[in-house]
DNA sequence: TCCCGTTTTCCACATTGTGAAAAACCTTTT
DNA sequence: AAAAGGTTTTTCACAATGTGGAAAACGGGA
């Protein structure tokens, strides 16, 4: 008679309350709740003040209507938090070798470098010269561009000053008119270009992921020999690694750029 | 023997168990459970189980680890959205971390704790400390504080009295004498502090959101390291803060106060 | 291969959760 | 002002349900 798959009756039944006050944007009553889930009014009357009494539920007394509690919330952020973007970035970024055959970078951005998170290598004999975890300074680095090109002017002209623009190569940036100029590109293309402008043979093109909160929080790239990532194939280069940015993106529940 | 006001035993448990998988952020395995929540591993592994067949929980069987599940985090967001003032504040937090170059936050009152709500963060190394969906005991929250202030004497002294004053840090408030002298400077200032009061090293700058019905529903705050938010920032960000605070109480139809 | 530390399943037992019904509240109606 | 109809709470006897010890199934190391 008794199906253990079922698992604890009274547990289940108290989470179903929870899921079903979810539902309701401006609360629900007990008898409400009762019926919608088939459970006697004592019942659910028992679980709920239970759930109460651990913040997962709030009760409005002068309404009489039950709503989500703040604890949910808290616990619920902590699914998100989690979200170190490493894991669910993996097999976007394999996907992103595979098509290019070159090596497929995550990075975020902190404290004024860019920092590489993660990285899967291209099977060529070159490999990147970048390691995971390097740093590399923002306007020298085709993430950094990427995710700094979603900021307002002011933004990126307070960072820049904070940071400077220390040159790694000949062709790095050396000025702020550069750099906007820059900056205007990649708004335009959809796509950031580092072209030696970090290491001399090497370049670059990087697009910057979404968070829920509608803010660039880390980007990614496909970074190769100069001699292999040839002008002709950058254009298909950036329609790959936007489209794997923003599949990435909803992946992590935020909206990519119109 | 049996308490009927300690709710419904096995509800309770798998409550406490989803608090506990909240706290840790790389997951923790069945009997590390059952050894902090103090139940018996089988116990704990059958209210896992039901959790999970939610969604509330998650078990990743290549490390055995359990975590909270996107359930959680899904009836969570409903506690969000009924305070929906989290997406017209986002821009005016935004800009707020932009000029003060520190975290911004805003956070609502719920039975006796601050709720962090969202979160901007800094762009600087060292980032915040408290995580969306944390609590705080009110007279130790910046943000609370500034709520509170709002109030007559009388209901303050209510709350202090059910609440109590947890002492967080050595400068927290321990008295109610102390607490209203505080009130009193926050008037005063237009703005609240909260110098380490939660956490030492962290201060936090507030100002409270009204609300079209004339009550304090929110605030906004910036918070960062004791280090950075010197006295000599102190009236200036002061300033940002309040000046967020009114703009959002004009987005949401409320008057800012004279 | 065997061993140790896990996770998972099983099962007899009584603790614990259950729901009908009654009590305590409210508004609204007469 | 009292009665009626809708709630939300509380109570309580009963047995269904959850419990935890112990045993079984894993799953890596030596």
């Amino acid at each position: 008679m008794k199906n253990p798959k079922d698992g604890v009756q009274s547990v289940s039944r108290a989470l179903t309350l929870l899921q079903e006050l979810a539902r309701s944007d401006d609360g629900l009553r007990v008898s409400d709740l009762a019926r919608s889930t088939g459970l006697a009014v004592s019942t659910a009357h028992r679980l709920l003040t239970t759930l109460e009494q651990h913040g997962f539920a709030q009760f409005e007394p002068e309404t009489t209507l039950w709503h989500v509690g703040r604890e949910a919330f808290a616990v619920g952020s902590a699914f998100g938090r989690r979200r170190n973007f490493v894991a669910p970035a993996l097999p976007f970024l394999k996907r992103l070798r595979d098509v290019t055959r070159e090596t497929a970078n995550l990075g975020i951005l902190d404290d004024k470098q860019l920092v590489t998170i993660s990285q899967v290598e291209s099977r060529e004999i070159m490999r990147a010269i970048s390691n995971p975890g390097g740093q590399v300074p923002v306007f020298c680095s085709g993430m950094g561009k990427a995710i700094v090109a979603t900021w307002s002017d002011d933004a990126i002209a307070a960072l820049a000053d904070q940071a400077g623009l220390p040159p790694m190569t000949t062709k790095s940036l050396r000025n702020m008119d550069a750099v906007f100029e820059d900056i205007q590109l990649t708004r335009q293309r959809g796509y950031a270009l580092d072209d030696e402008e970090h290491v001399t043979g090497l370049r670059c093109v990087a697009a910057e992921v979404w968070s829920p909160q509608g803010e660039a929080v880390c980007a990614i790239s496909v970074s190769g020999l100069a001699a292999r990532l040839t002008d002709a194939r950058l254009d298909t280069i950036g329609a790959q690694v936007r489209k794997a940015a923003n599949e990435l993106t909803l992946r992590l529940g935020g909206t990519p750029p119109v």
